[in-house]
DNA sequence: GTGTATATCTCGGGG
DNA sequence: CCCCGAGGTATACAC
């Protein structure tokens, strides 16, 4: 029998289960939740190691319920197996839809403000371009200098090694067109690691700590009338 | 009043949820499941979008529960503030501790076949070290070619961008010690994409591909008497 | 504890 | 569809 669910559907159950797929994993004979949302994706949770569940297998899915064992299978072929030893709960609940997440303080609102007010990173830089597109992904924030300089900006909340290594290919590709000469780099965080800025330094890469609070307080350059 | 969890508890719900911590979001009213588990994590899930919640808090935490508003805090003074319109369901489960998912297949493992098997990187490929340390991390595998080469080992079971920039790293950083010279790399993976190749081939990196079922049947050198 | 790398990462955006 | 980058990443492991 296909299961087609609706609703979220809750299931406390002795069981033992089987992934093969990206790797294959085994889980021994336990109690656990297994949880199938009316996406048709489920998750088997244990009653600890935070939000993650043991084993799972994400939407779109086939699910197929026999006798004492159930078989979730996606497109790409990757299976669940779970067997059944006893169904100790099944509730199903109808949630609807929900409106979602609301976020504040993450990186593109960072690149949003910076982007109004690039002079924060340095006295006169003004903005060219955000998302400034390379063949190898776009730039965060291509600018100019009152010298003539351009100036990539890769924005971060947290600097580390890799946003030192991102930045520095975009420079090595911004590089060939002649017309961004002379071209230099900046990274941009609200904190930046030593490590960090030792790679920096050695690249010729300046760093810039930002303060994400000072910064939503800052007017911006085009609605300063002086 | 403090919950003491000691059970797996599944609440139905109408709420809405305010997060304060690295960063602020916010959940309007709506139905949804809150687990709780043993272990004192919260997680807030809507009807579908994979096994990740909505909003969550991974323990140790303390909740406290008041008239229609439960505050969830950790030791860093993160909140999760869920206000409570409606209960809709309230159950708990005695789970029991878990044995555990045990896997087969995830990176350590390839590391330790290709440890054991480094000529199926390459003719006549033996082992000086596995994760060979240098001050900004471990090197995979160190080995020598018949020829006296030095060859650093990257193994990744999937070959990207990121791959050759940490294995270019380590080379920069092996280079330095001129008891290594001649020096160069190896990137093997179970898959390797195009990307990576090209970033690979422009850098001097060598590209294997393994075959991780072939690997597990092929007899180590060492068990080998002929 | 910090630093580094992995993950069945998940998730979203752009070509 | 894949590629790429962000994430409240979480998690394990070494120093």
């Amino acid at each position: 029998m296909v299961i087609l669910p609706v609703t979220m559907r809750l299931v406390i159950v002795r069981c033992s289960v089987d992934y093969r797929g990206r790797l294959t994993a085994h889980l021994p004979a336990a109690t656990r939740l297994i949880m199938v949302k009316a996406d048709g994706c489920v998750a088997i949770h244990a009653d600890g190691g935070a939000y993650k569940p043991l084993n799972w297998m994400n939407a779109p899915n086939t699910l197929v319920e026999e006798d004492g064992r159930w078989l979730v299978t996606n497109p790409k072929g990757e299976q669940l197996d779970i067997r059944i030893d006893e169904i100790i709960s099944d509730t199903r609940y109808e949630l609807g839809v929900d409106p979602g997440l609301e976020k504040d303080g993450v990186e593109s609102h960072l690149q949003e403000l910076l982007a109004a007010k690039p002079r924060v990173l340095e006295e006169g830089l003004e903005l060219v371009r955000r998302e400034y597109p390379t063949d190898i992904g776009p730039v965060d924030l291509l600018c100019r200098s009152p010298d003539g300089d351009t100036v990539a900006v890769e924005i971060k909340r947290r600097g580390e090694l890799d946003g030192v290594e991102q930045l520095t290919r975009y420079l090595d590709r911004l590089g060939n067109d002649s017309r961004l000469h002379p071209l230099r780099g900046i990274l941009a965080a609200v904190v930046i690691t030593p490590q960090a800025r030792v790679l920096a330094g050695a690249r010729g890469i300046r760093c810039v700590e930002v303060d994400y609070e000072d910064l939503r307080g800052i007017p911006s350059n085009n609605l300063r009338l002086f």
